[in-house]
RNA sequence: GGCCAGGUAGCUCAGUUGGUAGAGCAACGGAUUGAAAAUCCGUGUGUCGCCGGAUCAUUCCCGGCCCUGGCCA
């Protein structure tokens, strides 16, 4: 694996963080609960002391570079990614890595539209199927095994094709991520309690004093992004706002093609509405019934999927059909909405413009023009 | 045809004893780094069925008409 050495005087945001080296982190922060945070909020009282480093070195490990030479298409979900992947990739002897949060779980094909077993003979999918439902997956795990994965399709001659609608994975791939500590669900949960007890200005309190910059970045609401920042200093001895900030500036275009498909938000949803009828059709609810059956409760990650949380409520009888159907079109068409958002924001994004009376052959050729103008580009570069 | 209930936001409905309106859902905008298809934040988008009357002023009162549902013929 790439290491990159993060420490960078030159970095504004790390000068800031620096500060950090006159900041207390007493073990006493992370342990108990969180209202003596709320009670000497305000007051600089802390005694300076040694900060609580840990070896810094061991968490550089936990930065992950970019993705570089490789071919990324994104768009909200139902805009017809895949048998455009498909298309781009047999033109320029791809593989697909699919970008999919909700896709890495066997057995959920039908609500998660799945690239169905065709699809995937004619053109090699990865990262499709790779855990059980019960199990629990995030950012890291897709970032690491994308990288790893990118690798063995290089070594076997073909370029890499990254498809799917996961903004904060596809940022993860085109800026970089640090993965950070692992999830410590004992601490979040004790923190989530203590929460309950004395308020999320108790927990802002207290994240003030060990990450001043996150805590005036978060929204005081914010508890499950509060939690992690706590939990990142408690490991690293370092704030989270320190590991994060190096991943802000927008990527080159030609070094990480990103193509993002653009459609008719109305469109959009005659499309989402539709297909979610199509899933009903083929038999998503018996899907949910077998998973159920074969693992009994999904796992904290599968179990939020739309199209999967909502039948598991008809299912328990909390729900109507009717009422099940529509809230999966309204869950799904929202969720559109927040990965435009996203793109929106990720500047290096090239948009392509979907429309009804578009053939899959005109689409596959502009992305391909964009794949290769960016291969071009970074040649004419490297000379 | 008669009687009753009702017509208010995209939907389901509150409400104003007369001073041009508000909830939920939807929609829209934003945030987002080991839960991300999750989570957090923000925004009311309206000839108050139509026409006339009384009133300084009406979505609200009065009259007529139209529409919807129920009951009776």
């Amino acid at each position: 694996m790439i290491v990159r050495n993060v420490k960078n005087d030159d970095d504004p945001f790390y000068a800031d963080c620096c500060l950090r080296e006159k900041m207390t982190l007493p073990e006493d922060l992370f342990t108990g609960n969180i209202r003596s945070a709320a009670q000497t909020s305000g007051s600089s009282d802390a005694e300076p002391s040694e900060p609580n480093l840990t070896d810094t070195a061991n968490f550089t490990e936990w930065i992950y570079p970019p993705l570089r030479n490789a071919w990324f298409l994104t768009g909200p979900t139902s805009c017809g990614k895949t048998p455009l992947a498909i298309e781009v990739a047999s033109r320029l002897n791809a593989e697909i890595i699919s970008l999919d949060s909700m896709a890495i779980y066997r057995g959920m094909d039908i609500g998660t539209a799945k690239p169905t077993p065709e699809q995937q003979a004619e053109i090699r999918h990865h990262l499709i199927d790779i855990v059980d439902p019960t199990e629990s997956y995030s950012v890291s795990s897709f970032v690491a095994a994308a990288h790893a994965v990118a690798a063995e399709i290089r070594k076997a001659g073909k370029r890499v094709l990254v498809c799917g609608g996961t903004p904060l994975y596809l940022k993860g791939l085109i800026r970089g991520l640090f993965l950070g500590p692992q999830a410590d669900w004992q601490f979040r949960d004790s923190i989530e309690r203590d929460v309950a007890e004395f308020g999320s200005d108790a927990l802002r309190a207290r994240l003030s004093q060990v990450d001043p910059l996150l805590a005036h970045k978060l929204h005081p609401h914010d508890v499950r992004r509060m939690i992690r920042a706590l939990e990142v200093a408690k490991v690293t001895g370092l704030p989270l706002s320190h590991w994060q900030e190096q991943f802000e500036t927008p990527a080159s275009k030609s070094e990480f093609p990103v193509v993002v498909l653009k459609l008719d938000r109305a469109w959009l949803h005659e499309r989402i509405n539709g297909r979610v009828e199509t899933m009903i059709e083929r038999g998503l609810q018996s899907e949910v019934q077998s998973l159920v059956e074969r693992h009994g409760q999904l796992g904290r990650t599968a179990a939020q999927a739309v199209g999967y949380r909502e039948m598991l409520d008809f299912l328990a009888n909390q729900t109507t059909q009717a009422e099940c159907i529509d809230l999966i079109k309204a869950h799904t068409r929202q969720f559109a909405r927040r990965q435009e958002i996203w793109f929106r924001g990720l500047k290096e994004l090239q948009g392509v413009t979907v429309t009804a009376e578009r053939n899959l052959e005109s689409l596959a050729d502009e992305v391909s023009q964009v794949y290769l103008q960016a291969d071009m580009a970074k040649d004419r570069g490297s000379l």
